[in-house]
DNA sequence: TGTACATCAGTGAACGCGCGTTCACTGATGTAC
DNA sequence: TGTACATCAGTGAACGCGCGTTCACTGATGTAC
């Protein structure tokens, strides 16, 4: 019953391994799956037995990715409890805090042009991330007088925003970009003008 | 000394024009030099006449899109004027409409993983648009108390990332996102709050 | 205006390459008795 | 404990494909006289 201990040991996860390895050394396009089956010590075809192609594995590694993520969002929310303040912006720093500590599955997910509508179990997870930072915004907008405050999911479509847009242009050197601050300062500093333009932070940071 | 009616016409151009349908179609990746020549009408040994390779032509649909973008927000910032709010909101704007407006320069600039280094004309362009933008933000700082406002280049790096992440999570459909919101008014809101928490906006919209 | 020549944009065939995928196979592992 | 058998993870050879790039060429265009 074991899967352990057959001829390679979990050739499943190594090729997975494999593929996140490279993807971090050459980009999303760099990966292929001779490549990753090398990687692992094994011929192209014994891939098949684990996946249904090139496509299949990257999924995998998205889908891993998406549990991680999900869970680190997670963490952070309960962590910045009770206060919804402190839980939003936990839940940024977590974004741009899993991408930089798993860049691999950050690719994978974000930019291997892999649908999160390929696998249901994809879709959830990613909901079950994102659904993090909503709830995040909808404490948050709770302490916000109703007059003029934008609607939650909407808060947290800005903060997304944010959080991918710096990860995207300043963690990574894009487009040779040279980065003017860290990105985590870059993207506190973001999250705090923002949060002081709702009224829920002094005009103090 | 003319070269159009040579044996193609303007076969540069047309190359370029179809990199660039190509990308839009496929993206970055899903175009290949021999179809850029196919769908030019032209064999792919024809276009070592006019670039170095399959690279040079993406630089040179990348470039193009530089340019463009720079005219454009250029034209923003001026048009703004002598508003520095007005002429800041309208360069954000500009890169929305600009990533909608021609999109496979813009995935050629930003997604195409040609580095802005790569040729001096693109660095060069490439910190012309930039520098509009952060134009902007140090007119923008102008009005505020100097105590405790960021500094204006990272107010624009926030504007930028913003607007990136934007553009790559909600007008394209990336990861199969379904946008709450059509792009333009969460950038337009987004933008919105974060004046309001430089103390540049009054508590309304 | 006409002829001889130079230029050079685009051709077409060929190349070597690595890709993803398939298939019949083999041989190590696990299981039944 | 030992033997016969079933399973199935990984092999190795082969495939067809389209890619980017090269090269000697050809023939339309432009130019000199």
């Amino acid at each position: 019953m074991a899967k352990r201990g057959y001829h390679h040991g979990n050739l499943r996860q190594a090729l997975v391994d494999a593929a996140l390895k490279l993807i971090e050394a050459k980009g999303p396009t760099g990966f292929t799956l001779s490549e990753a089956a090398k990687t692992a010590g094994v011929t192209p075809a014994a891939v098949y037995r684990h996946f249904e192609g090139r496509e299949d594995l990257i999924a995998e590694a998205a889908r891993q990715g998406y549990e991680v993520f999900a869970d680190l969002m997670e963490y952070a929310f309960a962590k910045g409890q009770p206060s919804a303040l402190a839980s939003f912006e936990a839940t940024g720093r977590a974004y741009l805090a899993f991408s930089r500590k798993y860049p691999g599955h950050y690719i994978a997910m974000f930019e291997s042009g892999i649908s999160v509508n390929r696998k249901p179990e994809l879709a959830i997870l990613s909901a079950r991330a994102f659904g993090v930072l909503e709830r995040a915004a909808v404490e948050l907008s709770a302490h916000i007088p109703p007059g003029k405050r934008p609607p939650a999911q909407m808060v947290s479509a800005h903060i997304w925003a944010m959080c991918h847009g710096v990860v995207e242009l300043f963690l990574r050197g894009s487009p040779g970009t040279k980065s003017p601050f860290p990105p985590e300062e870059l993207l506190e500093t973001g999250i705090g003008v923002y949060l002081r333009g709702l009224g829920l932070v002094p005009a103090d940071d």
